[in-house]
This record gives C-alpha cells, structure tokens and sequence, in this order.
DNA sequence: CTGAAAGCGCTTACAG
DNA sequence: CTGAAAGCGCTTACAG
C-alpha cells in the first residue's frame, strides 16, 4: 500500500465542482452546506453530487473560517495529563461537543514557556470557545482571556473572578464521606486536603468540617492535614498526620492519587486497612478499585461535567454569567478500604 | 472584574493598523511577521509597533491560514486518555511542537460514532501534520489517511502497510526484565502478553521468546497468556496462569496497568509478592512506584518518542519513508516485586 | 431555479 | 524604503 501521499496534486475547490457540474460555485456551495433554502432541479442536483465525489472535493476550511468567523473547533485546556480525573472529563466533552457539531481538541501548557502563553496560542483565532479545567488563572492568565474575542468557561474550578463556571457540588461529597465513616461508628476522623490553591480542594475542606460540626464531631487542625493531589502528596500528608500522638481511626482523602498514596505509607508503617484505619476518598477511577485494599469512594459524574460544560458554553451569550454546580449522580461506592471502628 | 467579553467591538485588521500608522497594509504584515528581506525605517518601524500595540491587533489565523495553507497546528490522535502512558508521549509532544512553533492538539475518537469518522474531522484542512497513537488503523481509516494531503506518522506502533513510524524498541525491553528474572535465579518465567491486535504487544512478545531462548529456557504456550493492557485484563490473565498445575515464580507483564491488576489478583489467591511470585512490568508511571509492593519495571523513553515523532513529521517529506526504532535509553527501575528464586 | 459579485483578512511578488 | 494589486477559497445577499 502506498503512503497516498504521492503526487501534490492541485487542490480541488468549488470553482472546480463547479466547472465539472455545469453550474455557478454558489450552487456547489449551497449543496455542500445542505442549504434548506436552496431550490434545486433534482437533476442538478446529482450533477452537482457527482462531480464532488469524482473529484474528490473536500472543502477548504481555512477558506470557510475566513469567511464565517467560525473554526469549529473547540479547546480544552488541562494542567496534566497524567491525571486520571481528567481523562473523563474530557471523554465527556468530546462526545457532547461533537454532538454539537464540533470538534473538541485537548491542549495542556506542560510544554509551553508560561499558562499564559499556552492560551494566548490555543485561545486566540484557532477555536471558537475555550474550556479551562483545573489551576488558578493568574493576573496575567487573566488579562489574556479578557481580550479574547471568544466564550470561554472554567471547568472544575470557580474563581472569585469569574462568574463563568461549572462544577461539581464537592462539599456534598466530603459530606457523604464523612457519613459514611460516621455510620461506621468512627468519630476520630481526620482529612487530608488537596492544595489551598485548589478551589476542589477548599469545597471538599469546607464539606467536611460542616459535616464533622453536623455530627457534634470535633476537627481540630491536628486531624486536617494539606497534601498535593498525587500519590507522593497523599504520603507525605499520612506521614504528618500519623505521626501525632493520637492516630485517627478514618482518614477522608480528598483525592484518589492522593489517596493511593496514603496506602502506602500506612502499609509502609505496618498499619492495616481498614483494620486500623478506614480510607474513604473522592473520585472513582481504574485506581480506585484496583490498589490492594481497593478504596471505598464517592463517584462524581466527571463526564457529566466535561458535557455539561460544552453545552453551557455553546448555549449562553460569552458574557452571561453561568455559574453551574452539579449535585446530582454522586454515589458512594463501597470497596474494602472502609470497615466499622472498634 | 469583568468577563471582557462585552461590547463586541469590530475586530482590529491589517488595514485598521495601516491607517493609523500611515503606512500600506503590506509593511504592517512585514513588520508582524518580522520579515528580514523587509527594509524599514527605524521610526517607521516605531510608528507601526505603537500602532500595533496601541490598537491591540491581533492576526486572523484563518485569513493566514487561507493565504499560506499552513495551520500552525499538529494534531495527535490518541484511543483514550485514560492510559498513563499517553501522558508522558504527548507532553514530550507537545514541547518539541512548541519549539517547533506550532501547537499541539491531541483528541481521543471516544466520542466519534467511529475513529476514521474523527481522523476525518481533525485531519483535513485543521491541522498541517497528524500523529497516530495506539490502535490498528482499519482498512477504513487507512482510506482516509491516504486522501490527506497532510503528513501524518504513527507512533509508538508499527503497521504492515505503512513506513512512517516511530516506535519503541520493545523487544529489547522485554528482554531486559527476562535477563533481570534469570539474573535472580528464576527459570519458571511466565509472560502475560498484551492483545494480538497491539503492535508493542506484538513486539514485547517476540523479546521474551527470544531472550528465554537465549538463555536456554523453555517458554511453552500455556506460559503465556494474553490480556488487554488494563488493571482488569492483567487480573482475569493472571487468573488464567495460575489455574495451571505448576506456577511460574515470575512473570513480565506486558504493560503496568495490567501489572497493577496481576498484583490485585496474585494477593486475592493469598500469594505473596515477590516471596512467591516475581512481577517485572514496562513502563514507569506514578502507579509503578505506589502500588504494593512497588513495582520492578523497564523505564521506557516515552516523552522522547512523543518528541521525536513531532521532529520527524515536521523534518520529513510526507511521502518519504521514516521508520524509526528509539532503542537507548531503556532502563530497569528495581523495586519491591521481584527476588531472588527460591 | 441559477449566476454574478462582493468581500472575509491576509501574504507576497512586483513596481517604483 | 514603501505602495498597489492580486488572489488564497469560501459564503451570502441579491439579481434575474
């Protein structure tokens, strides 16, 4: 099989349809558009349809976006890859951006020279909304998305800034892990946090004390302990919190990898799960149900909100404010990691 | 703050910045595109970046793209986000694109009614080269691949029908966990592959048959068992193997995330690792190092192969052969799941 | 039912 | 050193 790549044949376009059909370009182009108002002769009609088969014609899209103000295309922009969570967040909103008709393309700064850079590139010209999902926007981050010409939407994320925004109601879930240790008899619950620069984090902290306070269950500062979200964070904030005087009998993390992480450092110390200790934490991804114990969590609909997010931002005016959080479909999953207290 | 989406103020062209500066449309591109053959005088030149500045013009892609047939965008095509190993490509990806001056956008086809449906979408006319991660193409999409008239590259797969790649040197990894397992002692080495249809599989194979042969061992069929490259593919496969009468002492799975799910299932049977078992995998993620025990695997050069796939799109003529094996940089990380034979 | 024309905003040879 | 012109390929009112 050849590569097809053979020969820079000379581009076909519409001037050359045309000239094939017999008819003016305009009636090419009506046709290719499925223009409902077009009144067309049956016969030309397959004149025409013939000829762009034959020829192959496939239309210019620089040509078209010249002309219509529109590339189609839709960004995402991410802090990393790496991260499991956003790997359904994006499923998400590639099917519903597609289904709207778009194309929706993934980008994350890792490579570029600042955030800001990455979407002055992608935000500029080359897509027709911007999605940006995890990492707070910087002063200068911020200045950019305010020139841009296009509607853009944080995702997973709020701002005091913005009023553009969707996401998931975190504070219930911390919630419904607190209860669930709660209804396990525990009451020496601590909580490793994400970063304070999270805004996740800061809502998954701020369910958890109401829940803690709801229950008339004490959370001194000694049992809140602030890791990163990756499996190195979540150790090292075990290791913190395991080494005061008093150890917790639960820990709620408030992320998966993190919470991978404590895993380890419990085991690492000779501690058992959930014999000694119950994990609970949040998101419910491949990792979650594979570590050994397998971790209770409370599922969140990340590929609700990846499709959430495209719809909100293709539906509202760009300057609208659209502040969304999604309460529904969280859903506790019990696993091996979470045990009544004795 | 504001959205800074508000009066939808006509957007700022060449000519609008001509007239200020009173000079012809030409120079301002010249001066934009900082063209050395452009002769200028110093307070021209001046006059025409403060007015550049002053009414914060910004070029129409699309109109640049029309004019040069140049996107500036790449494109990478991956099966699914999901995998920690497409994280490391595509940021070694997205640097080299960058350097390159162009930006990188990767999409999955999870939510295309079908990958040739979305190889369509993305590869025509939106970006000047295309990279094509996992998954065997179809007849379908080779169809497609061959009507573009954009370069494209597979990566880290190889294809019977094409001669643009860049891969991995599997076999050569695949030998060096056999090599480490003999060197502990071991003889009862088992291999749990990854699925016929996947090329690195294909080829992580060929490396243990060769390297137990090498050694004089024998690797009998029932020895080796496929399974898909998921924590859940390397459980069911690891159930498979040990149902057999004799048990190996050590396997190489093919890929970490199966690894992950042999660990799973090897302490679900009440087996220890690595006193009873050895476990040597491919790859190194975050998940190697955190699962229990961490795992012992072969370091893969994976962000270099997303770079170097980026270079030799971009260095390449599109019908030219390229057909590339990374095999330095391969190196195997010892950690808690493998031993010596007892 | 179909054609002719304008124009989206840019780059690039060419003229002076 | 700078300007005028052509043209990339398309869509969309408008004329007939």
């Amino acid at each position: 099989m050849t590569q097809g790549q053979g020969a820079a044949t000379k581009r076909v376009t519409l001037v050359d349809v045309a000239a094939a059909a017999g008819v003016d370009k305009a009636i090419v182009s009506r046709v290719v558009n499925r223009d409902p108002t077009l009144l067309i002769r049956p016969e030309t009609r397959v004149r025409v349809e013939a000829a762009i088969t034959e020829l192959g014609y496939r239309p210019n899209l620089s040509a078209r976006s010249l002309r219509t103000a529109k590339t189609g295309i839709l960004g995402l922009v991410i802090p990393d890859f790496g991260n499991p969570v956003y790997a359904q967040i994006i499923a998400g909103a590639e099917a519903a951006a597609l289904s709207s008709g778009h194309v929706l393309v993934t980008g994350s700064a890792s490579g570029a020279a600042s955030p800001a850079e990455y979407l002055d590139l992608l935000g500029n010209g080359r897509v027709d909304g911007l999605l940006i999902a995890g990492g707070a926007p910087s002063a200068q981050e911020q200045r950019i998305l305010d020139g841009f010409d296009i509607p853009w939407l944080l995702v997973n994320r709020r701002d005091r800034n913005s009023h553009r925004y969707v996401i998931l109601d975190d504070a219930k879930a911390a919630g419904m892990a607190v209860d669930h240790l709660v209804d396990l008899g525990h009451t020496e619950i601590a909580h490793i946090a994400g970063p304070k620069t999270a805004d996740t984090a800061q809502r998954r902290l701020k369910g958890f004390t109401s829940a803690m306070a709801a229950h008339g269950l004490r959370a001194p500062a000694s049992r809140i302990v602030t890791g990163e979200y990756t499996m190195d964070g979540g150790a090292e904030a075990a290791a913190k919190l395991l080494s005061a005087r008093r150890r917790p009998t639960a820990i709620y993390v408030a992320n998966v990898a993190a919470a991978v992480g404590v895993l380890h450092e419990l085991a690492g110390r000779g501690l058992s799960v959930p014999n000694d200790v119950s994990v609970v934490t949040t998101h419910d991804t491949d990792l979650a149900s594979h570590v050994m114990p397998a971790l209770t969590t409370v599922r969140m609909p990340l590929r609700k909100l990846g499709a959430t997010a495209v719809r909100e931002l293709l539906d509202n005016p760009p300057d609208a404010a659209v502040e969304q959080i999604l309460s529904d479909d969280l859903t506790l999953v019990l696993r091996g990691s979470t045990a009544r207290s004795r």
